[in-house]
DNA sequence: TTGTATGCGTTATCAT
DNA sequence: ATGATAACGCATACAA
């Protein structure tokens, strides 16, 4: 083919040539500086008739940004995560900003794999659900934490869990609970979520609730909750009338063993999950439920990640959660 | 501060300096090309105490080739896109490329605005499941298209939708159903998923089943389908003993309107979907359904997105469905 | 084998 | 306001 030169796509020098004028001034019309306006007509024709597109790497190169976030979660099956990668990445798009996605797998090796990745892609910041207690982040990164507090000098973003806790203590007071069980699995890193325990036994000792608690640990098995169910269990009758689950998961395990032993939801026992967990993602929610609002995690994590550097960053942001009935509470009727 | 030069990250020069070697040898070493054994030390070293990373942009810039790769789908919440993109991640990852995410919300000039992204970014291919039928690919960019062919020069990735219609016309046969019913909603556009209604009436052929359809279009009323459900209830008794649903949530939605107007699932009526949707990802099915082999159709795509230049590009891919029971069948006991 | 020099596409600093 | 030129960090012919 003679010159294999470049089949490849248009550069600021072919628009330049064809435009008749010289680099730079193709560079500042592109990056909308001050130019003479037969210029400007001139460098946007050829731009138009070549199709260019400056080059982001050539343009990271020289400025050192990229215009590009990593988010690291643990997978995208679970659906609070699917739901806040989804807003985060709406919310970076709006910015002009581009999303590389790692799933961790709660793998705390390839978190820091992940995190080690991120800084040789030269991202501009990373925004991270992760597990690993201690996380290597390097000097020089922005880093937003979702749900864990990493440090007083890192932000991190999370619903409101002691709020969300005790709201749902309120609300099962609110509906007729007397004798209520708290559920709860999960990691024994210290995390925001965790206040959720805290939260429920507040709402409990203010509204008058007796309260019992079944905590398990990460490898435990999930058939613990149902023998404590059944220990709890005398003639038929349950001796809670309300339960606060830690997360919709457990709150849906936990329905599943109640229909087996008998118990019925919302009539013997109600049950508060927590997440905001919705069938396919936007049909009905899974259970009565402490809602997460994950736009707004989204956004505020963004907002932080990409704010001038010399804006003050707070440690820990809390943002409102709300309830939402989802069949396995005895809402009164309206 | 005095000279505000590189606070920042070190580079090949830097680890020459060190090593007392020149640029060029750094770079073999990095890249695994032959090198003395003495100079290929002191470099890992130098390395080793600068943590020293290259600099994937510069190197994109060099070779043309970004070890990126850009994803499209329209979003993260409704489960089987989120199982995709789990997987797809998992299949970039074990290669060693990284995945940047867009979602498309539907929305056609989205998507080929993503698509002139991805170019202009330079991702070494996109892999894209999209629903703009005019979508402007352009030359030189590698693409695969899942469950929609474009064009046949460009491989289309997608479950065997025919074989997991007629699987689910065998699977009611078998489970004893005589006269069935098949619901669709979905783009008028043609794509993979519409061979779920020819696989099926073939099936029903072939397996002696009578059968009737109800097809709504994109922006109908889902609510034709419960008065059709309607219609065909006489004293109590529905006109059909199964049905299959062109997708999980399908079924789900009828399976509600089945509950409304007193009809049973499973024992008055068998209901079959399509994804193999799990509830959170991976607990039970959310019904009976043909279940897409999502990890299969991911190391698929990125094996034929990446694949050398050369090799023979399938336009169209097929990947064998299973069937599992989720509760809406009447499944013989084992 | 190892070192040197040039260029990738863009931005930024200069003169003009 | 515009044009020439020098980096940015790396790869790669080419020379040593």
């Amino acid at each position: 083919m003679g010159l294999n030169k470049k089949p490849s796509v248009p550069t600021m020098k072919d628009v330049a040539q064809l435009a008749g004028v010289s680099l730079g001034t193709v560079s500042n019309v592109v990056r909308g500086l001050p130019v003479g306006e037969e210029y400007r007509e001139k460098v946007e024709n050829a731009i138009r008739t070549l199709n260019y597109k400056v080059n982001s790497y050539a343009q990271g190169l020289k400025a050192d940004r990229t215009n590009t976030v990593a988010v690291l979660v643990p997978n995208l099956v679970s659906p609070f995560f699917a739901y806040l990668v989804n807003d985060i990445s709406r919310a970076l798009t709006k910015r002009s900003y581009r999303m590389i996605l790692y799933c961790t797998s709660y793998n705390p090796k390839l978190e820091q794999e992940y995190v080690n990745l991120a800084r040789q892609n030269k991202v501009d910041g990373i925004i991270g659900l992760t597990y690993n207690p201690k996380l290597i982040l390097g000097e020089g990164l922005r880093f937003v934490s979702i749900d864990r507090c990493i440090s007083p000098s890192i932000s991190c973003v999370a619903s409101d869990n002691f709020q969300g806790g005790r709201l749902a203590a309120e609300k099962l007071a609110e509906l007729g609970c007397r004798h209520v069980a708290f559920f709860r699995i999960g990691s024994v890193l210290d995390n925001e979520p965790n206040k959720r325990k805290a939260g429920f036994e507040d709402g409990c000792r203010a509204f008058g609730l007796s309260y019992d608690m079944k905590i398990l640990e990460d490898g435990d098995d999930q058939m613990e909750w149902y023998h404590f169910l059944e220990d709890h269990l005398h003639d038929g009758k349950l001796d809670f009338d309300g339960i606060f689950c830690v997360n919709d998961v457990t709150a849906h395990i936990n329905i599943g063993f109640l229909n087996r032993l008998g118990v019925k939801v919302p009539d013997d026992v109600q049950v508060i999950g927590y997440d905001g967990t919705r069938r396919f993602g936007d049909l009905e929610y899974e259970c009565s439920t402490i809602v997460q609002p994950t736009k707004e995690m989204a956004e505020m994590s963004v907002q932080l990640l990409l704010q001038d550097d010399s804006a003050i960053r707070p440690p820990l942001v809390c943002l409102p959660v709300t309830y939402a009935a989802g069949g396995t509470t005895k809402e009164p009727i309206e």
